[in-house]
DNA sequence: GATTTGCTTGACACCGTGTCAATTGACACT
DNA sequence: AGTGTCAATTGACACGGTGTCAAGCAAATC
């Protein structure tokens, strides 16, 4: 009642990251975003010129409304890269359950869609400068622990901290976003680290 | 010229397995297995009622040609919890590549088939068995490290070695199986060996 | 020679995406 | 009132890929 005014665009970003939290990313078709919104069909074509251009934008504006940057600042205003590489990984562990359903049908449209696959790539390395610019500051710290070249352990990171391997643990193996996140950080921490003995 | 007398089938199942690898598993249609295979795309409908079928078998063709048994038998047959974990990792970690393109064909047929999520996930089943194995050898030994239970170690070595995994390190970080395997294990005994010190 | 078996050919239904054209209804400007 | 304009609606349609169906054909089997 309040926000009646909405405007269209918005309302169908709105009913497209509904739609998909509820329905893990699969099966959503244009017709039930157009449905959703209240609108119909067509009038989705008007604002997105594509399934993907919609799912783009889709993902834009949730790191809008979910303010990413800003949850991002505490690790980056982190005085060691110990604690860098803490803040990070929380920021980001308890970012992908709510962002999934957006994440999982950017991911799937991959398959068939050029432009969906190139902005889930961008979208990842960015995620991959965040892991970079931790393991840079532990670097700086002289606490990257021996065997580690900045790129190796850059790689690594950002592997383990992608999305499958957290919808694994909690999907199949039935952990909470908590545990998934707690254990992410022991094990970072005791792989990248270097002990102080 | 020395076995033209294969049976449809099998001329059928090589041909999917030769394309779903030459493509990475992606945009190959039926009609381009039949064409691969010599015969007209309704053929392969008498020997394989979809996609998502055609897809299943495939990989049990795939698996039993690359004799998957056969190559986990030293796993198996290793004395010690460490060595069987060892030689687990390098046996499942140097099978990915070969099954790749088939894999990842069943990985994306997952989001419209029913039948195709449940192959694979029946796979990965396998897969996990196998990490479970590893794990209570391990155990039996009084070498797993502390702070974890059976099923926690089994969840994070199991999800480690999903193909997922395996597919960015090689493909975007740009590393050879090689390294991929040789860093698996040494994470894995760094991860999960009690350090006898 | 008749039947069966495995394959071919071509047509077609279904679904989801994306396009197009004609229409409507609201608002704004003179 | 008259004129535009803008956003959205409706309905039809093309396309591509899967899966189905029916008729025909050729070689093997009895």
């Amino acid at each position: 009642m309040s926000s009646e005014e909405l405007e269209t665009r918005q309302r169908i970003l709105i009913a497209t990251v509904e739609m998909l939290e509820q329905h893990g990313g699969r099966g959503v078709r244009m017709g039930d975003i157009a449905k959703a919104a209240g609108i119909s069909r067509q009038a989705v074509y008007l604002h997105f010129s594509s399934r993907a251009d919609l799912l783009v934008a889709a993902t834009q504006y949730l790191d809008e409304v979910l303010e990413i940057d800003r949850r991002l600042a505490p690790s980056r205003a982190a005085t060691s890269g110990v604690e860098r590489l803490a803040l990070y990984i929380d920021c980001w562990g308890n970012y992908i359950p709510e962002i999934y359903g957006v994440a999982k049908a950017l991911l799937l449209a991959q398959d068939t869609d050029e432009a969906a696959a190139a902005a889930w790539k961008d979208r990842m390395l960015a995620m991959r400068d965040g892991c970079r610019a931790a393991i840079d500051a532990l670097h700086s710290d002289g606490m990257l622990a021996q065997g580690w070249t900045r790129k190796n352990a850059t790689d690594v990171l950002w592997t383990m901290l992608l999305v499958p391997t957290w919808e694994n643990l909690t999907g199949e193996c039935g952990w909470s976003t908590q545990q998934y996140v707690r254990w992410m950080k022991a094990m970072a921490k005791r792989t990248f680290v270097e002990e102080p003995e």
